[in-house]
DNA sequence: TGACAAAATTGGAACGTTCCAATTATTTTG
DNA sequence: CAAAATAATTGGAACGTTCCAATTTTGTCA
């Protein structure tokens, strides 16, 4: 059963109008009497009618296909899965429907799967370059037109909108408030130094560091992979120097994870024997022990804007490069000693 | 500039032949010879033509989309995430692309996107079902004969295949673990008691513990949202108990972290001064301090076989109903107290 | 070379929708 | 009540592809 699939042709001929009544009833138009609007509803609903939006966008332009495509590095890092869930929220709330794809930093992957998006119709695309995207990779995309926000990292010379956080600053605000609370040598944990995520948090470091008058030791800028393990890995090198750090800020919250499991591994309680700060305020960084001190870029949030701005530009119908740098703020817990921060405040009372 | 979208009949015009010459070398046809195959192949690159699907699904069958539909309840939660890689890799490499939901849990809203998708012609569904499900909500949608691969859950009635790891046996071999080193109050903590997962794993619980001649003691289990913050208010409501567990097998990974901090707040040691046992074996497990103990699932390779036992039906033409069990095994690491357990066979060399 | 088979190519209808211009039905107005 | 204005409906072309049947080209063999 269920065999031929039901038309707009055959709604017509069921409720005794034309295929184009039907059609602007579809389209919720004005033009049509209520009574025939509704006798033409009542059919679609009993003859199970599925609209059939292939059609559709082939008369129409392919910005109203309702299709967004996401493509993200590494969805197993719950910062971009937060991040698909607050685009989820919004594309779906204005009847669109996501193609949502990984690349796992493959840049061939990724040059694949906009090809095979692209094939399939999207009106707009919100990307997370993959490592080493050059703006090559993204012309043909742009000049046909459909509009592309790149989140979390941008690419150098496209010509297209991007929501990145304010790296420099969050970075800058976590070394000073390590500097505030008396460490001295602070090292930077994780991350691949040829990303210019990396790039413009060690800036932020090195920048603090000047400010608050410490010395900047190069050998505290170990990087690694941008996650779990990779934190455990760094924390390793660190510890292994002849002088140790007693603080670190991390490229990312995985990276923070890592460090915290790698200090244990060692006998180092975070947050007492070892400060520290991570980066994005993923969902478990308030329920972890410690909780991870970290800046909060709000990741869902970012997925949200990302889709609001996406959507912006493809009701507008002209895509112009708009970059938004998202403000970000220090978010205070246990791991980088705010309990013995409370300790001294307590003991003054 | 990139104005005028570049039809197959452009194509045609531009390299000397006929629309249908172009169609069949895009279907890579035998049918058409070597030379003109490779002209028509130089002007495609040429001109930046990009492929309508729309069009072609317009003339096919739907099940020559190329799009397959992923819904999921909580994409947060790593297990989904990594559910999500896992079929993204197997469809990735079969040329198609995913439209991926997140439902949050809520009928409404995966129902509408159901409808969404099938309005856009996926080819077929991996559905892991929001709680409330009932097969009557799957009903049109494999009338139409889209098949559909149900994973994690199961809903009753639905002439659906299935994909769920083995609940019952799982639960059963980590009670016995547990038992077997010599706990006799274990607790189950975590998870909706209105879901068929729960049911099936309690009852493993159950059987386990009789099994071992245990008491079964109500106030033992204890329910909670299947997330990091219920497992924390579960073994908080366990801790008050007159008589404390010594013990807990938890619903799922993410409850067993969250039951970690707990005790941790209690100044109590996960896996010295209690042992834990999740289920999933989520990425994180291994690297937590303590490692997790816990019922190995591999969402990313169920994710796989969900994706591969898809396009099996759609290849088929024909989706037979297939209930699989995936089997599942116990992964023992320090949540559970085998450093007690190794100090034990320490002692007795 | 002529006849036939095989290989390669082709025109046109079809898929299910939208949109335009045209038509018909209804209401308003002088 | 006729004419004009407005509201509602409609047929048909178009969108970019595939597929079928038909045609043309090329190759083979006696």
């Amino acid at each position: 059963m269920g065999k031929e699939r039901v038309t707009v042709i055959d709604i017509a001929h069921a409720a005794g109008v034309s295929k184009s009544t039907v059609s602007l009833v579809l389209q919720a138009s004005p033009l049509v009497n209520e009574v025939t609007r509704a006798k033409v509803n009542a059919v679609i609903r009993d003859l199970g009618y599925v609209y059939n939006r292939g059609a559709a966008n082939l008369r129409q332009s392919n910005s109203k296909s309702k299709i967004i495509g996401i493509v993200v590095n590494d969805l197993t890092n719950s910062f971009f899965a937060e991040l698909a869930v607050g685009v989820d929220m919004v594309v779906q709330s204005a009847g669109y429907v996501q193609f949502l794809a990984n690349t796992a930093e493959s840049v061939d992957r990724q040059r694949e799967v906009i090809a095979s998006m692209r094939e399939h119709g999207i009106s707009g695309l919100i990307l997370s370059p993959a490592r080493g995207t050059d703006a090559a990779d993204l012309k043909p995309l742009v000049a046909s037109g459909i509009p592309v926000v790149n989140v979390v990292r941008q690419v150098a010379g496209a010509k297209v909108s991007s929501l990145v956080s304010d790296n420099h600053a969050g970075m800058r605000d976590a070394v000073r408030h390590l500097a505030g609370l008396g460490h001295h040598r602070i090292a930077f944990l994780g991350g691949f130094p040829d990303t210019a995520v990396f790039n413009e948090r060690l800036q932020g470091y090195r920048d603090a560091l000047s400010d608050m008058d410490l010395a900047l030791h190069d050998e505290l800028v170990v990087s690694s992979a941008p996650s779990r393990a990779g934190g455990v890995a760094a924390i390793e090198r660190a510890l292994l120097l002849r002088e140790r750090p007693t603080a670190a800020v991390c490229f990312n919250d995985a990276v923070a994870f890592g460090v915290c499991d790698g200090l244990r591994a060692h006998r180092l309680d975070p947050g007492e024997d070892f400060a520290v700060i991570g980066f994005d305020d993923v969902i478990e960084a308030q329920t972890a022990v410690p909780a991870l001190t970290t800046i909060s870029v709000d990741p869902q949030g970012m997925g949200r804007r990302a889709a609001q701005l996406l959507l912006k530009q493809i009701n507008a119908g002209r895509a112009d490069a708009e970059a938004i740098v998202s403000s970000v703020r220090l978010v205070v817990r246990q791991s980088c000693g705010a309990a013995i921060d409370k300790r001294e405040r307590l003991s003054l009372l």
